[in-house]
DNA sequence: TTCTATATTGAACACACTGTTGATTTTCTT
DNA sequence: AAGAAAATCAACAGTGTGTTCAATATAGAA
């Protein structure tokens, strides 16, 4: 775990190794996966691995970080947007559209033997600007109210968004964004529109 | 993995190893416990693991499935209530204060380290009575539909578990009822309130 | 192109955990 | 008290781990 670098030789590795991992989360669950294995599938050394990584996780999390990355660079000019006319609609359609571009990792991350708590990371991302954004309009809302308005719909939209992989993303992602804002925003409610 | 008794020796056996296993699962993740440790742990023989579990899995499993149990029974009167008056915040509220009840073991399957799918199963027990229930309410509505918004309430229901665990639970049972029946019946309007 | 730095390879190593076995001891049931 | 069943103990081969070293191969710069 030496200072590394950006060799061509590396990012070949590196990318290798991704490839045969999600292939691998594809069929079982990371902890019946072994490095040996991963290392067979990359067509790689088990020592390169190990230059790479020290674990399977600490790769899960290299990957995962990538994601975030590429998820806050996709949704950043839609939550700069001025703060007078936030749509919503928008913000929910740029996020699932992004989610759907890097269809490949959200199967796996949060697919039968994902990781759950990564897709929570995802969403949050969202938070604090929704809080801030809601604490605004709901002056007699307390806080805590708030925190728990997010903590409910944030894992509700994973709900929706595990649902919506399950059916093969069929559903356009503007009719998935409107279920999930008509959800967020009015509840049960959403059933009763038409 | 012979067919075994109800022995006193077996229950005990069984006892340790869970109580051991729950301590563990507190401290770290289940992919780093290994058995060897964990019969340490509970001052059990190794072999005698083997005797009544294949892997740390099998036991979770074990475990999760006794707590679907005890689930399904506390709360089977309240789905059993005559069709007409379905009280669901008497509902939500009876589900909450049996998780509180095994908050030992929702600590640990929806704590850091926990298996969130399993909390998707615990929830989706109601799943059939209430889109029952909902279809019957809103006539047009498309099955689908309904299907995405139990999606959307139950993942949102655990984000809300979640929450209040992660506070202690101090928060009053019928309160989070109160909240969970609000978030799933008027959304955003739950904070509306007062 | 050649040179140098560095990534990858292959082999070997001690170590830990796994899953199983058989003999022995403890404990329950009747 | 006697037989049945469960837990223990020690040992076993098998497998993955994490590390090392010398060797080989490759990228990037002069």
């Amino acid at each position: 775990m030496k200072k590394l670098t950006n060799d061509h030789r590396t990012r070949v590795t590196k990318m290798l190794i991704r490839k045969a991992f999600t292939r691998l989360l594809g069929q079982k669950p990371i902890q019946s996966i072994s490095i040996k294995e991963l290392c067979e599938q990359a067509g790689i050394n088990r020592g390169t691995f190990y230059r790479h990584y020290t674990d399977l996780f600490d790769l899960l999390h290299s990957i995962e970080a990538d994601m975030l990355a590429d998820f806050e660079r996709a949704i950043a000019p839609l939550i700069a947007a001025p703060d007078s006319n936030v749509n919503l609609v928008k913000l929910t359609a740029g996020v699932f559209q992004c989610l759907k571009d890097n269809s490949d990792l959200c199967t796996v991350t949060l697919g039968d033997w994902g990781d759950k708590s990564f897709a929570l990371k995802l969403i949050n991302i969202g938070r604090e600007k929704c809080i801030e954004c809601y604490s605004g309009y709901f002056k007699n809302a307390s806080p805590q109210q708030i925190e728990y308005y997010y903590a409910f719909v944030s894992s509700g939209c994973i709900g929706l968004l595990e649902k919506w992989l399950e059916e093969g993303m069929v559903t356009p992602v503007e009719e998935i964004a409107r279920m999930a804002e008509g959800l967020m925003l009015t509840g049960v409610g959403f059933l009763q529109k038409e």
